[in-house]
DNA sequence: AATTATCATTAAATCGATTTAACAATAATT
DNA sequence: AATTATTGTTAAATCGATTTAATGATAATT
């Protein structure tokens, strides 16, 4: 019981296979074929389940009904979960997803972007590594349909989707000055990556406009979390007077996390802390962490609505928009070092 | 700047795209190509750097290199990082993952299977939903290459890589019991799959040894948090009589954390937990969760192998293999009655 | 010298679809 | 009656590779 081909078909139904092309496509009454022998062509095809097979259509098309989904991590729960989303938002558009780690290695996702064009993706949905500015340039130079998302390259001219990074570190930082807290550090990965770029600016003009002195910790990525768990330790043991930590990342929290258990600090007694992302790590450690939540739903949606849309769009010379969702921030008990000063 | 043809490459050279495709495909020894013309046309291949359509390959030669892999819910980290794992091993042996979450819906994956299956994909690894059996089988019997992994269908004769679920659950259980425990219930989500069945059963194993009464909750499963923690809460409730807890999955743990978190329960002392799966969030809760860990780096190498080995051995007739791995427990803070007991 | 073997290369068929251009058959118009 | 339009259908070209079978040229053998 091997496949059937549009030949087969054909050849069962005395027509050409060129009829059942047109049929199958919906170009019948365009192309004026008669009702009856329309029924007829759907009928068997129904019968015997013939799908046609999409190697050829694509070659033949240029459309292979894939995108190419490329994230940092797809074991990081934030990208997990919006990969997850925008899987099921593409799957019922008709759109399979090939997706990929770049890991943030420029070199990677260079290949990576090359095996996917080669693949004939329809569209591609980046988190870009930094120095990957000219792969993406060229291929939305080649009519290329691309969303970035979580960052955007500046030199880049194309649709991005992002949250407002800058605004949310900010406020959160804010948040716990209000609450008294005077030597707020804040630790993260070492990266130009706007939005990582854009986070540590909302920490710092928060301090400036409170006339705070900032403590920054840039850990270098790895994947080996003793590599970044090991400055981290170092950098709390060196600064032993402050009060709060802001971490950057949900990674970067996490390995926080670790690093306050083993060294036996208690919080919000020895250290208030925040942390950008949200997931049931925070949720569950005691006390609960305050994060700041990605809208992923929302990210998700807005990044599948506009690629689609330049999908079905031909037209090339749409302005790109740039779309910027807000965060929720969660606060939890973690940081009540004012109210319990209160209390007491 | 288009896309060069294999035509375009023989053109240029004056050569037929026939002697092309041959030295391309490592065949020039074979058909005796001169040698200053392999050089000749390898140096220009790598100049403009062609690369063939793989569209086109694939039409014409039946593979895809590309590994289908569905999983329960790729937003879930277990099965996050195994895909990750296996995504990392797949891309260099040459393959590109598709891959999607079933949801363990029948109908999804029944059409999901379908789609994979349209899309020509080489092999297919797959974390099987009950029901599903005939679908697998009629893959298989149409020579397609197939690994189940987590889970396996007793009725479909193909290879399969597992952890030791039941001996997993009968330890950790008797571990309980030898702590002191009398009362330990066992919570997880109503399923037939062969994993979640075997951890059932070695749970009941270890308590039917020791002459205690199993106290089990199987819960329906739900994308909503909500519907899987309101019958958890209510069966905690009901057993106030209960010393331990253990989950069946990470995601029934993480929920019953939050419970437990919600009801004010005190860890161990109210309620001893143990869990399957292990990650962040049982590492970090206070006092940290004893989990057992399932080796995922093995599984991933594994399931890849196996497959990789029935994608090459062109021969069908092998038996197929089932490959069991061990996991660890690790034994952390949330059980230790019987040391604090001691040290009163 | 005729036949056979070896060597190096290529023309043509093929994979399974879509799409363009053409072709009969009938109806309508001049 | 000849020409043009309309209708319904299809032959053939095409996408870009691989693979089979054939070809012409030279060398070796009888």
């Amino acid at each position: 019981m091997k496949k059937l081909s549009i030949v087969d078909i054909a050849n069962h139904l005395n027509v050409s296979k060129t009829t059942i092309s047109f049929i199958l496509n919906g170009r019948a009454q365009e192309k004026r074929i008669g009702k009856d022998l329309v029924e007829r062509v759907q009928k068997f095809v129904d019968e015997v389940g013939y799908k046609p097979n999409s190697l050829a259509k694509s070659l033949r098309t240029g459309k292979s009904n894939i995108i190419g989904l490329m994230v940092e991590d797809i074991s990081n729960p934030f990208f997990a979960s919006i990969a997850r989303l925008i899987e099921d938002r593409a799957y019922k558009n008709g759109y399979k997803i090939i997706y990929c780690s770049t890991d943030n290695d420029t070199q990677k996702t260079r290949e990576l972007i090359s095996m996917f064009r080669d693949r004939h993706v329809d569209g591609y949905i980046i988190a870009p590594p930094e120095g990957i500015e000219d792969d993406i340039s060229s291929l939305i130079k080649d009519g290329m349909p691309v969303v970035l998302f979580d960052r955007h390259l500046p030199k880049v001219n194309t649709d991005f989707v992002e949250i407002d990074n800058l605004f949310s570190t900010y406020n959160a930082t804010m948040h716990l000055v209000q609450q008294g807290y005077k030597n707020i550090a804040y630790i993260t990965f070492a990266s130009n990556q706007t939005q990582m770029q854009a986070r540590l600016q909302g920490y710092k003009n928060a301090l400036d406009e409170n006339g705070l002195k900032p403590f920054i910790q840039e850990i270098v990525f790895s994947q080996d979390e003793e590599l970044i768990m090991a400055p981290l330790s170092a950098f709390l043991k060196k600064h032993k007077n402050l009060d709060a930590v802001f971490f950057g990342t949900n990674h970067v929290g996490t390995c926080g996390l670790k690093v306050i258990n083993s060294l036996g600090l208690t919080v919000p007694n020895d250290l208030a802390l925040v942390s950008f992302d949200d997931y049931d790590v925070f949720k569950l450690f005691s006390p609960p962490v305050s994060a700041i939540a990605q809208p992923i739903e929302a990210i998700a949606d807005s990044v599948i609505t506009v690629l689609l849309n330049k999908l079905n769009t031909s037209s090339q010379h749409i302005s790109s928009q740039s779309i910027i969702l807000k965060t929720d921030f969660n606060i939890r008990g973690s940081s009540k070092k004012a109210e319990k000063a209160v209390a007491k």
